[in-house]
DNA sequence: GTTCACTCTCAG
DNA sequence: TGAGAGTGAACG
């Protein structure tokens, strides 16, 4: 008797733990860890992950239920998988079967739709059911109640003459292309060839050429072109049983174009000095952490190249993790051209067929290197020689919703596991790695210089206060505007750079100074011109601009702030012949938008681009010599004690973009706070001094990297439940915790109301928490059987990325 | 997360 | 007494 172990497709947490399947013999020979499966749960069949094969089990004979069927002739998780999810599982506080989800791409997940089965002759149903059944004996429940059909189906399904069944679908499917077989018997070919009548012209000429080509797979659009055939012609040929129609298994190539070849550059000294420790931790099989700290424009993706270049001549894969925002097809190209075929690249801009190619391109080692996002940590290769991540100080690594891992984490894990070294790449590494390395948990490694000798950037700081007390009221200061005029006349690009994050444009009564604000959260409106209606950002809630104030009558309704679109209007008005490229959420919605307007800005189709946040990374033109920061102010005032580093990342690297060829570049940043320590050493573009000086910061206030921290929130409908259940939560875990922790909170959550919830939160700081983990764990376990139905949700999120 | 079974309530 | 709504336990 054999007995596998599944993790079924429920998150819940009673069953959160492997259930027993008989395994039907017909099955035992095919049936692997690591693969999923259909089995009878409760009522339903739904889908699971076999975690372990084993010959008996403890649950009675008559519980023991039969796998329904195999999906995966070959496992689609690797055991190291199965044993990280375990992991992830109790360092994320959440359910198994999220984290082996998270690990397989979306076309392998079930999806399940409930289809109405006929238990009877359709004649004995009544109408207009009849109709339905007397074509087929499966309806898609959703169809029924699509066409109003639930009153008839209630009544058939009562008197039991049909029932309900949710089966599972596979969203994956196998992309196959038709190809033509030529028979491999020449023999036959020529008897074919000599039977043909002379008329037959073209199928003689087709069947010499075929002779020369016995045996072979060719695609049918080849064999016209090549033989100056026909379909119709082809057709005939195969009629004669010459060649054969066969399919064959096909990548979807969600690259439109191809890339040419690229060699490896030399070194610089510099570049040699930082490849040659990982290096030598690839030769040693060390699973060492690097963090190579180095200046934008330094050369780091250079490095990267040489070190899988070196990892894929050991014979190993490489894992290349990327921000998604800067998963553009110029940074792409580089590792393409560079490695050809051997390259897989995901990122959410693919389908969910394409996506599920380039995981089976890995899966079937079809490539050794892969290029992705957060969740290509996740790539089952079973022989990683080295993971790299880029822009190790992204927020993006770390996955906002359950489960809510870090994938510098997981690549660590992983990295001990091959016995494989991890690369942490940053020009403006996070305090956390940089504190590290400084601690030599992570080894240093610095590129001080810029590799083609370029000079930094300068930057020049632009008091804001003053150009209003000189009566310039518009969002360009006069050094700006002056800069500008000058690029143009110059024919040079410009980048122009809004943080817009909580400082978009919102509509304000004149008359009593009423804010539209969203229904169901605490945040005001913000206004988009292109539909005239306000949007909450948070919940997605719309509506038309009020004429007059809802709350006074006025009309004196007015739009404050400053989106892209205002800058844009402005820029016209200011700088008439300027063409410009807004970036921003509204214009890149589109699939290939993003891509499209890099294209045209870097093939000089305008003069300035202008965008938010996605524009701060890996632009890389030559033509571009000024950026321009509007307003450098409006991170840095955000209620997270990691304000200050992000303003100070974001300035790095925006700058970052000026200047990267020949041409000098020249960076103006526009700020109301030009003392702030944060924006003076963006401008000295100097890392050392802000880390020292921010670490200040976080030591008298007990933060990261001192202390860690995880966040408890709290959320009902009632404010006072919500207030009340999250005081219970500080209790219980000051109760538990040791006095090196502490507990800050209950406080109201930085947006308390959200979507029609009250959010409260619970701040602990801790150094060495042996008891937390558990004590996160027990919460939860209350939470999961007693809360939960009172409609409180919580979440625990460890090291979050922002409070 | 769903489902089924059980309990409770209310109308006939 | 039976149907409909509301909770709770169990899922192998």
């Amino acid at each position: 008797m054999k007995i596998a172990e599944v993790i079924v497709d429920v998150s819940a947490y009673p069953v959160d733990r492997p259930f027993d399947y008989l395994i039907p013999d017909e099955m035992e020979e095919l049936i692997e860890c690591g693969c999923r499966v259909k089995v009878p749960f409760g009522a339903r069949n739904i889908l699971g992950f076999v975690v372990g094969i084993k010959n008996d089990t403890d649950v009675p004979p008559d519980k023991l239920k039969p796998v329904s069927s195999l999906l995966d002739i070959e496992p689609v998780l690797t055991k190291e998988m199965m044993e990280l999810a375990k992991w992830m599982k109790n360092e994320t506080i959440s359910y198994e079967i999220d984290c082996l989800q998270v690990m397989i791409p979306s076309a392998l997940r079930a999806k399940y739709e409930k289809m109405v089965v006929l238990e009877t002759d359709a004649e004995n149903l009544e109408e207009p059911l009849r109709t339905v059944f007397r074509r087929t004996t499966k309806a898609n429940y959703k169809e029924l109640e699509k066409q109003n059909l639930l009153i008839p189906l209630k009544k058939a399904l009562k008197e039991k003459w049909v029932s309900i069944e949710t089966v599972v679908k596979q969203k994956g499917t196998i992309k196959e292309i038709r190809k033509v077989k030529i028979s491999e018997d020449k023999d036959f070919l020529q008897k074919v060839y000599e039977n043909l009548s002379n008329r037959a012209k073209k199928q003689k000429q087709l069947l010499l050429w075929m002779q020369q080509h016995a045996g072979e797979i060719i695609e049918p659009e080849v064999i016209y072109r090549k033989t100056d055939s026909s379909p119709q012609v082809l057709q005939a040929v195969i009629g004669h049983g010459a060649a054969e129609f066969v399919m064959e298994e096909v990548y979807r190539n969600p690259f439109k174009k191809d890339v040419g070849k690229t060699d490896f550059f030399t070194l610089t000294e510099e570049q040699e000095k930082a490849l040659q420790p990982i290096v030598d931790a690839m030769d040693n099989h060390s699973p060492e952490t690097f963090l190579l700290h180095g200046v934008t424009g330094s050369g780091k993706t250079e490095v990267y190249l040489q070190a899988i270049q070196h990892c894929i001549q050991q014979g190993k894969e490489a894992i290349v993790l990327v921000p998604e925002i800067s998963l553009t097809p110029q940074m792409t190209n580089r590792f393409r051209s560079r490695f050809g075929e051997l390259v897989a690249v995901m990122h959410s801009g693919l389908s969910i067929g394409e996506k599920f190619d380039e995981w089976r391109k890995v899966h079937h080692r079809k490539v050794k290197v892969v290029v992705g996002a957060r969740s290509a940590v996740f790539a089952p290769f079973e022989n990683v020689g080295l993971i790299i991540i880029d822009e190790e100080h992204e927020t993006s690594y770390k996955q906002e919703d359950s489960p809510r891992y870090h994938a510098r984490d997981v690549a660590i894990w992983r990295s001990k596991y091959h016995r494989c070294p991890v690369i942490l790449g940053s020009a403006t590494p996070s305090l956390e790695s940089y504190a590290r390395a400084r601690k030599n948990v992570y080894k240093l490694l610095t590129l001080k210089e810029r590799a083609l000798k370029q000079s930094l950037p300068s930057v020049e700081i632009v008091d804001m206060r003053k150009e209003l007390k000189k009566g310039n009221r518009t969002m360009f200061s006069e050094k700006l505007a002056e800069a500008i005029r000058g690029r143009l006349e110059k024919n040079e690009q410009i980048v122009l750079f809004l943080n817009r994050r909580g400082y978009s444009s919102f509509v304000l009564c004149r008359d009593c100074g009423t804010v539209m604000q969203c229904e169901n959260c605490d945040i005001s409106l913000t206004y988009h011109r292109y539909n005239e209606k306000l949007k909450c950002h948070y919940c997605g809630y719309e509506q038309p601009v009020p004429a007059i104030c809802p709350l006074c009558g006025s009309d004196h309704i007015r739009y404050f702030g400053t989106g892209t679109q205002k800058v844009e209007e402005e820029l016209t008005k200011l700088f008439p012949g300027a063409r410009v490229l807004r970036m921003d959420v509204d214009t890149t919605k589109r699939k290939g938008a993003h891509e499209r307007i890099l294209e045209d800005f870097g093939a000089g189709k305008a003069d300035i681009l202008l965008g938010t946040q996605m524009i701060a990374k890996g632009l890389d033109f030559p033509n571009i010599t000024l950026v321009g920061v509007l307003s450098a102010d409006t991170s840095l005032h955000l209620p997270d004690f990691r304000a200050a580093e992000r303003t100070f990342q974001l300035l790095t690297q925006v700058s970052g973009r000026a200047g990267r060829a020949e041409k000098p570049g020249e960076v103006i940043i526009q700020t109301y706070s030009p003392e702030h320590y944060a924006i003076q050493f963006a401008k000295a573009q100097q890392y050392e001094p802000f880390y020292e000086r921010e670490m200040l910061m976080r030591h008298e206030a007990d933060y990261p990297p001192y202390y860690y921290i995880a966040l408890v929130q709290v959320s009902h409908e009632d404010l006072l439940v919500s207030a009340e259940y999250a005081k219970k939560c500080a209790d219980y875990l000051r109760s538990r915790l040791s006095f090196n922790a502490s507990i800050i909170g209950p406080t109201t959550a930085g947006i308390v109301r959200l979507q029609n919830r009250y959010r409260y939160q619970c701040l602990i700081k801790y150094k060495i928490e042996p008891n937390l983990i558990p004590t996160f764990l027990q919460l939860m376990k209350i939470y999961r059987t007693d809360w939960m139905k009172k409609g409180i949700t919580l979440t625990i999120d460890l090291n979050p990325t922002m409070i």
